[in-house]
RNA sequence: GGGGCCAUCGUCUAACGGUUAGGACAUCAGGUUUUCAUCCUGAAAAUCGGGGUUCGAUUCCCCGUGGCCCUACCA
């Protein structure tokens, strides 16, 4: 190949604005964001919306602010700029192909005066009908280059009286091609198993081959990153650079992401989008943290990377041959763990939008700063905040009065640890009532008092909570607040008359 | 149907041709804890099948099987 190390890297993301940014493609971009930094190349982004049809409103933008999102910006190409609008940004534009269709038409005038690829006009029912004859007859579905006959006096002639017309390249007859790639090794295909590929659609956009191989080239892009599913693809642009004459860059193709059952990871198995991912409140260096593992490790026993440890240890000859399967628990995983490593700040100006959007009414006299201490160990997710603590946010607590009762106690023992236990949390000051001090204060007491810690600790936690799940009743009564605790306790002690 | 790619615990994966096949997530059990979560300890759990090559195959080769991708005027 013709790769050597003198030259500089120039890696591409290069996503069709169909939607949003799939996790399969956060996972390319990241490969090839990395490659590029850890060579001192270059990333840039491209635009591929050369099928107008499948074309969504809001979709550059959308996957632009994920990938920022993610800490995966081009500084190179369609970028957002200052003022957080899309602009385009580099010596190769422009970046988005629709922007590039003469370049596109020029090309393929190149190889249509080189003999290397023709015009067709056959229309999509007689298409359709060669399709279904060579289905029927047990054959492979492929163009029988019936246009290729055509001299050029006929097709001058269609020229002119404006019939609609594709562009084909002519693919050498029962060739075979050999290509290079980094994790798979060489690659052999013959040309026989290769249609002649239409290069420019009847609408003058040129298909995905075309395209992708003239702006390969124009961008100097060196080295492709991308998915598996353009494997067999592969020998087609292969076949393009060499009939331009251009050299071949180095390919790596990525094994896939997959559904639980195997399949290419899809919607309708689960959420995709990096950004329903961000809205349940992944944090970004988790979700790249997890996909950087899905199709590579380093070999060692480390799973925890930072966006620099990957730059600094990535390795393309490590990257696996097999598809991964997308398993959300170990992505979970990987979120619980930077939750935890967040600082509280980082924690709360995160966490605060989902708490308020969990719980409407937030009360101001509570002490919220305890709840985002004891949430950031406990949760998963973002989103998850506040869940469980909907006892916080409530002043009558609805509760079967049998669940006060600890399993080894009775209703009249919980009745009198409980007032017991009131008399004591009257006599502490309001600058003691912090869930450490009352930990110590309480458990003294209990010793001191000849109680059991279960006869009063359970009964305290649910007069507080009313649930059989929740924090320490410490941290609740924390929380809560001296007066609004001793006003639930005494409730619960109504409750037990 | 044709072509291509792939194959280690349920999942992500490690293992110069020589290891009791290792780790992580999930699961289960025990411990800590008033409960849940956390935490600690432990358990169960894999080389797809058959042939070769070799003193010795998870590892190399072939065949089979299985899965996936492509086979569009989609990317």
């Amino acid at each position: 190949m013709f790769f050597n190390k003198k030259l500089k890297i120039r890696t591409r993301f290069a996503p069709s604005p169909t939607g949003f940014l799939h996790v399969g493609g956060l996972r390319t971009a990241l490969y090839a964001y990395v490659l590029a930094e850890q060579n001192k190349g270059d990333f840039l982004l491209r635009i591929e919306d050369t099928d107008q049809s499948r074309e969504v409103e809001g979709a550059v933008d959308n996957l632009l602010k994920s990938l920022k999102w993610a800490g995966l910006e081009a500084k190179e190409g369609v970028i957002i700029d200052n003022d957080d609008k899309i602009a385009e940004k580099g010596n190769f534009g422009p970046y988005t192909q629709s922007k590039r269709l003469e370049i596109y038409q020029k090309y393929a005038k190149v190889l249509v005066d080189s003999g290397r690829a023709y015009y067709c006009f056959c229309t999509s029912e007689r298409l359709e009908s060669l399709k279904n004859d060579q289905k029927s007859a047990g054959q492979a579905t492929h163009y029988d280059k019936h246009c290729l006959s055509l001299t050029k006096e006929d097709i001058k002639a269609k020229l002119d009286n404006e019939e609609k017309y594709v562009i084909r390249f002519k693919v050498p007859e029962k060739q075979e091609v050999v290509f290079n790639d980094v994790v798979r090794g060489e690659i052999k295909f013959n040309t026989a198993d290769i249609d002649d590929q239409i290069i420019i659609k009847s609408d003058g956009f040129p298909t995905y081959h075309l395209a992708s191989v003239v702006d390969d080239y124009l961008m100097k892009i060196n080295y492709i990153i991308r998915g598996e599913e353009w494997l067999s693809s592969t020998p087609k642009h292969v076949l393009l650079y060499e009939a331009f004459n251009w050299p071949v860059p180095q390919f790596a193709h990525l094994p896939l992401l997959l559904n639980l059952d195997k399949s290419k990871l899809s919607k309708r198995q689960g959420d995709v989008a990096v950004e329903d991912y961000r809205d349940q409140g992944y944090l970004p260096e988790a979700l790249v943290n997890f996909v950087a593992l899905l199709g590579w490790n380093p070999g060692t026993e480390q799973e925890i990377f930072s966006l620099d440890e990957l730059i600094k240890l990535f390795d393309v000859k490590k990257i696996h041959k097999a598809g991964a399967v997308f398993n959300r628990d170990k992505l979970d995983w990987f979120n619980s763990e930077y939750i935890k490593k967040l600082s509280s700040t980082e924690f709360k100006v995160l966490a605060r939008p989902y708490l308020e959007k969990n719980i409407t009414k937030i009360s101001a006299d509570l002490n919220l700063e305890k709840l985002f201490e004891i949430e950031q160990q406990r949760i998963n997710k973002l989103s998850e905040i506040g869940n469980d603590l909907s006892f916080i946010f409530t002043d009558n607590l609805a509760y079967s009065v049998a669940d006060l009762v600890w399993k080894k106690s009775t209703p009249e023992l919980t009745l009198k640890n409980l007032e017991l236990l009131i008399g004591e949390l009257e006599g502490y000051s309001q600058s003691n009532w912090r869930a450490d001090s009352l930990e110590k204060n309480i458990i003294k007491f209990i010793a001191e008092s000849g109680l059991k810690n279960g006869d009063v600790l359970w009964p305290m936690r649910f007069a507080l909570t009313g649930q059989v799940k929740s924090p320490t009743p410490f941290e609740v009564a924390d929380i809560l607040g001296q007066e609004k605790s001793l006003d639930r306790l005494r409730q619960a002690i109504d409750k037990l008359k």
